[in-house]
DNA sequence: ATAACATATAAATACATGTTCATATGTATG
DNA sequence: CATACATATGAACATGTATTTATATGTTAT
């Protein structure tokens, strides 16, 4: 509805650190991966060939800014998506890179 | 329509640097400052109390990843956002975060 | 309790990046 | 052409950050 107004300063430093923790490879493969279903952080390391400890780092950046939400089973603890507003951002952004190449 | 299937490898970094440039306070500032209408350097710089120098480097990284276009109008350079996909975007995204006291 | 498994944390390092200061390029006007 | 104005570029520096290695915490089973 409204245009807009230019965001205050506390807001522009929520979104810039939002856009900076989304602005890196290894933790956009990780966001993708857990779109769909949660998954382990074994299954994570595993799947996208990364270290068990750089995979827990990043997920303790991710669940700081509550990107991510992670609950144990058993020894295990499965890491998803925070809520739809970060799943629906992930995807929409991802479209807007897809479809970069009209205008 | 598609749910998304997970970006390629390569959409994932181009997906990543670009939200890596909007990671940063200060060229955020910059773009919400330019999304209602083009502004000069000098404008951006005075305006959000910046030195020049800073404001060109960002602009040229904004440039880099066509984030940003400028054309020039005599003495000065006014700057716009490239398209609807990015304004869309950012403005989208601020939406996003300011919102973000439900759930 | 001990052993085995899964995840988290700490310290260290190598590299990227934002900012400043100084200077260059480009554009109009006397 | 020379001067002034607007923007861009380069080098230097200081800070931030992704990754690794090593170790700790927590959980289940024997």
């Amino acid at each position: 509805m409204n245009k807009l107004a230019i965001p205050s300063q506390l807001d522009t430093i929520i979104l810039a650190e939002t856009f900076r923790l989304l602005g890196d490879p290894t933790r956009l493969r990780i966001l993708f991966f857990c779109l769909d279903e949660p998954r382990s952080v074994g299954d994570i390391a595993a799947s996208l060939d990364l270290s068990q400890s750089l995979v827990s780092h990043h997920l303790r950046l991710l669940r700081g800014a509550r990107l991510v939400r992670g609950n144990r089973q058993a020894k295990q603890i499965f890491y998803e998506l925070a809520d739809r507003h970060v799943s629906d951002m992930l995807v929409d952004m991802a479209h807007h890179v897809c479809e970069d190449s009209d205008e």
